[in-house]
DNA sequence: GTAAGGATTGGC
DNA sequence: CCAATCCTTACT
């Protein structure tokens, strides 16, 4: 008796400016190794948006890295930064278009560095698919929530209009008033 | 305000 | 090869 269910590959082969909001409230899911499952709500995203957005990894075409953005929507990208902290990301969007959703925060955990490093992600990720891995994937708890939607965090670099995108996106708490 | 830390990238 | 840069965090 589990209503829940994986949220399929066709969810993330859409623009990153849907799935990214979307994303807020979802359930990520991390199977460990020891069989245990663990589930948390998602509360912040960011989205990053092809080749002209300048924020964007992809910025630069396609390398080693980036490559991942350049399938089809519903893979892991996973980035290593600032000799420290691992990134989560998810691919969105059709083969070709490079984009990926960051996700900033989950309830408990707030800060990109630290989900990753809690949640055990690291390198062995990169290009997981989520609608079959058996160790990471989202479902959708079909409930409804609100978000708001901010600018986004350490793109400096990108300029304007790039850094006034409103393009991430968190959990609004109390929205029931 | 800024040090930590290592991979990635581009330039030579 | 070399060095600048980086979608962060925790510390003084």
């Amino acid at each position: 008796m589990n209503n829940k269910h994986r949220v399929a590959q066709g969810f993330f082969n859409r623009d990153v400016l849907k799935v990214a909001p979307e994303l807020i409230g979802k359930t990520l899911v991390r199977k460990h190794p020891d069989g245990k499952e663990k589930r948390y709500t998602i509360t912040e995203t960011e989205a990053y948006r092809g080749e002209k957005d300048l924020a964007c990894h992809a910025k630069k075409g396609r390398t080693k890295r980036t490559e991942i953005m350049y399938h089809e929507g519903g893979c892991v990208y996973m980035y290593f930064i600032y000799g420290m902290y691992w990134m989560l990301n998810f691919v969105t969007g059709t083969k070709n278009e490079p984009q990926a959703v960051l996700i900033r925060g989950i309830e408990g955990i707030d800060g990109p560095g630290k989900l990753a490093k809690q949640l055990q992600l690291d390198r062995s990720f990169y290009g997981e698919n989520l609608s079959t891995s058996e160790r990471l994937w989202i479902e959708d708890p079909q409930t409804t929530i609100e978000y708001d939607s901010h600018t986004r965090v350490g793109i400096e670099y990108a300029g304007k209009p790039w850094t006034e995108k409103k393009w991430r996106f968190r959990l609004k708490q109390n929205s029931n008033r």
